[in-house]
DNA sequence: ATCATCTTGGAACACCGTTCCATCTATGTC
DNA sequence: GACATAGATGGAACGGTGTTCCAAGATGAT
């Protein structure tokens, strides 16, 4: 953790943060979760291991950095929307996607709990939620079972990738495997599995995703219960 | 994976699945996910590492029976309440208690998605928002979402527990530490961060998982669309 | 007693994150 | 321009991991 010093670089094709970041992105994307090493990294950026540590505290350091990157990206997608509960459902669902696309970004951000990237997510949820009228007592529990579903979701589909992948599966196949697994189990035992086994072949996490979602939303009420004076401190929208 | 061979055990001391699972279990309750190493674990239990592959595949696949073994100590603790809700409230809550006296069961459960130790809670949660007389095509959603939303929870909470306890802090300072970041925010980049500082330092992580589920709860209306026929199709608490 | 099979445990392998340190480079000083 | 210094580098080495391999031991059947 040095200064960037007073030179911006000394050679070209200097090590940066922000290079590094980019590079380990780049494996993660490419190879998943286990690709990510610092042997790999250092021979992806024509360096050793030891130049890293120069910019970089450690592996959970760089795993943070990488998932905040891209936590920066999907939020600064996400454009506000007409209502707190709309841009809320923007925001999980572009999280969402974000995670689908980067399998990896769910586990890290798991792990990063309570660190930059959280902290993003628990401001731009807490704004909406604020907006919405939730009682003050009450705004922390509701931003917190908000950011605990949409993380534990990514994590979760995350670790489903993962695992599909070390057995060379695809998504269906996967399913389809699990699902043969459910419908072959004793239906007295397990009479909800054993039932769910077709709907879970064919369903679809997006939209099991927001059905959880909406019904945490839902939960919320109407939520208009202190409506001028509180929406006066949340991000007035504004500025974008 | 060998069949458990026609002889129950020749030998006193003999290793077997069950005694391998049971000293995981003590090294993880003992010292974190960490301290389970197959050296570790071969030296409690008197033996090598090479042993133990003969009665289990892999870590993950210990780290799944060790969970599971959690899992069915848990769900067996939770007798069932009145109602389809209560019932809900009470497994969520077991849960919850279980993961957090055992931090290394929320990340191994996160991780086991769609195994056994999953699929026993989708059982038993799905039994009862079935009971609750949720639609047949809105069930698998719902339960996904109550089930993602209990581990979620549970895998952060462990994620925060490892990192307290990397930095030798116990929860009441990583708390403290963390809500003196938030407070040191600028506040008109980070309203609702640096607002929560103070609520943040003294939640409860019990209760808020509490409000999440009830939030849930809530969203999933009152629920007695078709009462009698489908409740009939609920494990009809006999046997019990 | 002999054999075949199941089971053991320790050595070895490949790889990991991390540390260490000799080396190189660009700059500020004279 | 020559020099000293701080910033930055990269490769070797360390301790540890999960896992594999295999020679040896233990057990039951013949």
């Amino acid at each position: 953790m040095p200064k960037p010093s007073r030179t911006a670089s000394r050679r070209g094709d200097s090590l940066s943060r922000g290079r590094i970041v980019d590079a380990a992105i780049e494996l993660l994307d490419k190879g998943g979760e286990d690709a990510l090493t610092f042997r790999a990294l250092s021979e992806a950026l024509g360096t050793g291991p030891g130049a890293i540590y120069w910019h970089i505290a450690d592996k959970s350091d760089l795993m943070t950095a990488a998932c905040d990157a891209v936590v920066v990206r999907t939020l600064d997608a996400c454009a506000r929307e007409t209502t707190p509960k709309v841009t809320i459902r923007a925001v999980a669902l572009g999280l969402f996607d974000a995670m689908d696309a980067h399998a990896w970004v769910g586990s890290a951000l798991m792990r990063a709990a309570a660190r930059l990237p959280a902290m993003r997510l628990i401001e731009r949820i807490g704004q909406q939620v604020r907006a919405l009228g939730v009682a003050e007592g009450a705004q922390w529990a509701t931003v917190s079972a908000l950011l605990h579903y949409i993380v534990g979701v990514g994590g979760q589909n995350a670790a489903n990738a993962r695992h599909a992948q070390a057995n060379g599966l695809v998504r269906d196949d996967f399913l389809a495997s699990v699902a043969s697994t459910w419908e072959q189990l004793p239906p007295q035992d397990w009479p909800f599995v054993h039932a769910m086994a077709g709907h879970f072949a064919a369903h679809d996490d997006r939209a099991d995703f927001l059905t959880g979602i909406d019904l945490l939303l839902r939960g919320m009420g109407s939520g208009s219960r202190q409506p001028s004076s509180t929406r006066r401190l949340t991000a007035p929208r504004a500025g974008a």
